[in-house]
DNA sequence: AATATTTGCAACCGCACCACC
DNA sequence: AGGTGGTGCGGTTGCAAATAT
């Protein structure tokens, strides 16, 4: 028994269907996908009506709401930790799914990319002379290689109300799904021992304190360039990207509130691009300060 | 203001795994 | 044991919006 092609609609999903698909999933859970067609209800496939649940008509999902400097932090740890198992990483950040965690990496990838690129002797071919140079399979494995400086590992939420949450250790292990709060906190499990659960829950998250990037130091040799570069920077943008420098100093400060859960989470707009963020911090860099930094063991 | 380029998102595809018969 | 259908996952692509020139 073979549908025929014409009956199977592919592409954006309108609101009837949508609710189509929403009463299916309230009358039988999510699950049963097939039937859903088989049933006439919709001519999608059950993979495509999966997707779009799982993607976009789930409770508490953040649709249109940009990464926050904690979930990018998350992801870029995770992702050191994991590889690319966008759906494992997507179980520790409340409200996201695979596929965004992949588009977001993706985005990263193809930005820095396209940065080395640019900065590898070819100044004059920038990705603008190609616009499907994003396309190009290559640039895939160029972010793989960018050092992820030793994350100090502690335990931190996310959550908007992180305030209230109690982030205790024995949570830290556990990814987002199988925590026992009906709107689980963020957790990351990370191992640094002077960020200990009673600092996580005596002060909200914008008064945690973060590592002070230390000054550079001679030996590291950076360029000139990238050393006029990281001079500029503020401290606590490098850490939010990267994470602290290792083992260079141990002194802690009080960084600045790293982020806005609330007003940073701009529903259904786009971000104006102008604001410093992480995304912007990374166009900064010039690919030689790559170099000089000694790239995580591969997990 | 118009055009070109870049970006982010949504959705599709192919493959792998699992349960059931 | 092998076939089949359902589901999940990672990679890829198309397109509209945002941004740059």
């Amino acid at each position: 028994m073979e549908v025929k092609r014409e009956e199977l609609r592919k592409g954006p999903w309108k609101s009837e269907e949508d609710e189509v698909l929403l009463n299916h999933v309230k009358k039988y859970g999510p699950r049963d996908w097939s039937s859903i067609r088989s049933k006439g209800l919709l001519h999608r496939t059950g993979k495509s009506c999966r997707l779009r649940w799982v993607n976009k008509l789930r409770p508490n999902l953040k649709n249109g709401c940009k990464f926050t400097v904690e979930e990018e932090r998350v992801v870029i740890d995770l992702q050191a930790q994991f590889g690319n198992k966008w759906a494992k990483i997507a179980t520790y950040l409340a409200g996201r799914t695979d596929n965004d965690v992949k588009n977001f990496w993706s985005s990263r990838q193809k930005r820095l990319a396209r940065i080395l690129q640019n900065s590898s002797g070819s100044s004059s071919s920038s990705s603008s002379s190609n616009p499907k140079a994003r396309r190009v399979k290559k640039e895939v494995s160029v972010f793989r290689d960018v050092p992820a400086l030793q994350v100090p590992v502690f335990c931190y939420s996310m959550e908007e109300n992180a305030s209230a949450k109690p982030c205790s250790s024995s949570y830290s292990q556990l990814p987002v799904t199988e925590m026992p709060f009906s709107a689980p906190p963020v957790v990351v499990k990370q191992e640094l021992p002077s960020f200990d659960s009673d600092i996580t829950q005596a002060m909200p998250i914008s008064q945690i304190p973060f590592p002070q990037i230390p000054q550079p130091q001679p030996d590291l040799a950076f360029s000139p360039e990238s050393q006029e570069l990281l001079s500029r920077l503020d401290d606590s943008y490098l850490f939010n990207v990267f994470g602290p420098v290792p083992e260079i100093g141990s002194q802690l400060s009080l960084g600045p509130p790293l982020f806005d859960p609330v007003s940073s989470c701009m529903n259904g707009a786009r971000v104006v691009r102008n604001a410093v963020t992480p995304d912007t911090f990374f166009d900064d860099f010039p690919a030689d300060m790559f170099d000089n930094i000694e790239p995580l063991p591969t997990p």
